[in-house]
DNA sequence: AACGCTATTCTAAACGTTTCGATACTGTCA
DNA sequence: TGACAGTATCGAAACGTTTAGAATAGCGTT
């Protein structure tokens, strides 16, 4: 900017008045800060501005696994949401690991990001304290934390897993595997309740050896479908509560030797986009993710509008259970094994 | 960092010659210094330091759509690899689109990120110029650009699809209906020629009914497969050569009553993680995602460490054809017709 | 006791912006 | 003609760091 003032023949005082249309510029001076801009193609340098203004018009976004089909999808529908507003987007994997995850946000909150979106991992006690330190607005994605008071966009779980179970009840499903992910976040707490709220409002029992829990890797969901299918008495169907896990329960279905579902009926959380042309079409409970998105990014834009003092807001929104061909009435098993 | 000086009685030189190693300080004043940064909670502000050093560990990433799987695993690889050494990664997604590309790597390029990986999208012109312009290492990504002389990390296109075509034509196809993005990108054309090429090599005729483009959605593969199914004398198989797209692919064979692989075989290029347990079990180009991310971000890391000058290497990296169950000998099918 | 050496610490100038208050100019009106 | 208001421009300080070079202190030598 100095070069070009020089070339102008002008401040920079004068250059800065003109690139931010802060102060009436002659036209005079104007054209000749114009000609020196196009000559030298000189370009506002962001930092600098940053560091006079206090905000870097950028936000932090953090994600367990972006390679989950779910995050993959919010974390598009937010990078777009932001690139409209003209911010651009940090992004970090925090890979479900609690130190990862505190490490990635110090470095964002360093790097001065106006405002942060977190999928969070682990426990909040963590989270609230650098959360309550940083002065930047916080939008919690997906997962709640008891304690931290802020903005949040979640699902409601509980109901969404509560319907799923219930229609595999209604099938004639009585003893229903269940597969979960570490349960110190909050949907895989409301999931489980929903599983056995379901069961115990069919009258049935809560078996524990039909719940396994996994790290929400494909192989932990393969160990853990291993472990039901070779239960005594094993389970006629089985719901996984997060997407890349149910992979591992269709291959550990495959390498044991069975089909679903004929011999087993399944169900999962999340839904794909290729869930209805493939085999079996896996019945799913689907996330409003484009609305999760985008309201969560509605969220942080009205707070870095400068919305700051309204009481934290939290977000449910409705799962839909996607009925497709993966669970089979129980009845018609019966039949087609005593044929 | 004026605070803790302050609290300490020290200068700010002093604080910063601790903090970053670079003069020694007595223990004194270095317990004094420690104590308080304790106590103010002092985090060094990442924008100063980047505005005086002209660095900020960041780079940028641009990639076309975020949701398709083979850039979403890369991205994933990519990010994890720049988390590991200290930098953030700063994500755009250009939708395909020329301008938004421009938009956000100039955004970056202001925001003096130290470095850039680009998937390309449209021509390379525009991209050169900003390339030139900018003084930071620039990484291709998937797609080379013509002119634009930098580090590279490809597939070998041409081979992969050859490789796949010609086993199509091994199990008895003639008519192979081909689906491609739009060829303003290296990777179409490569896999194109790899197609053209493979049909030659055989003796078939390239016709020109039988090639369909899109614009990488779903939708565009459904509406090419659609044209092709309801040609007069229709393809025994269809090789799609982006995978969103074969999604649309299988919708449309589902929806115009057919069904793969009895009544036509699919492949495409880059698998899915699921691939080998839904039906029909494609068979993929898999691309080696781990490999290109990894590749990719040494290649970027190296420049930053100092290794400016180097002539530009280009990495090729071969793909693999993953035989499932989606194709079939085409023999078997006229005897099931015939019977 | 004066000297030089080393180890430690500090002063002050950058980095590239924004912005407040001051200044200079122009024209209007009493 | 002089005071005044309004407009256009500028000078300089500030944002929070890093760093070159100057200053100081401690200490062994001669």
């Amino acid at each position: 900017m100095l070069h070009v003032a020089e070339a102008a023949r002008v401040s920079v005082a004068t250059v800065s008045a003109l690139i931010n249309g802060t102060a009436t510029v002659s036209p005079e001076l104007s054209q000749r800060i114009e000609q020196a801009i196009r000559d030298i193609g000189y370009k506002r340098n962001a930092i600098a501005r940053s560091l006079k203004m206090g905000t870097t018009r950028t936000i932090g976004l953090t994600v367990p696994h972006i390679t989950n089909p779910f995050f993959t999808d919010v974390v598009s529908v937010i990078q777009q949401a932001f690139d409209r507003a003209g911010y651009a987007v940090m992004l970090c994997c925090t890979d479900e690991d609690l130190n990862t995850q505190d490490d990635q946000i110090r470095l964002l909150l360093d790097r001065m990001v106006d405002g942060l979106i977190v999928a969070r991992v682990g426990d909040g006690a963590i989270l609230k304290g650098i959360v309550d330190d940083a002065n930047v607005p916080v939008v919690l994605l997906d997962r709640i934390c008891e304690g931290v008071d802020t903005d949040a966009v979640v699902l409601d779980n509980q109901r969404a897993v509560f319907d799923a179970i219930t229609y595999l009840i209604n099938l004639g499903h009585r003893r229903i595997g269940y597969i979960t992910g570490t349960s110190d976040i909050s949907p895989m707490h409301d999931r489980m309740t929903g599983y056995s709220e379901a069961l115990r409002a069919a009258g049935l029992p809560v078996a524990e050896d039909l719940v396994r829990s996994g790290n929400f890797h494909e192989i932990d969901g393969y160990n853990a479908t291993m472990q039901l299918l070779s239960l005594h008495n094993r389970p006629s169907a089985i719901f996984s509560a997060n997407n890349p896990m149910v992979i591992g329960t269709m291959k550990a279905i495959r390498d044991i030797g069975l089909s679903c579902p004929e011999d087993i009926s399944v169900a999962c959380f999340d839904d794909f986009p290729w869930s209805d042309v493939f085999q079996p079409q896996l019945t799913t409970v689907a996330q409003p993710v484009q609305a999760i998105g985008e309201q969560a990014a509605n969220l942080l834009l009205d707070r870095l509008a400068g919305n700051r003092d309204a009481p934290p807001r939290k977000l449910v929104l409705k799962g839909r259970l996607m009925i497709r061909n993966s669970c089979r009435p129980l009845g018609a098993i019966a039949q087609s094994v005593s044929a």
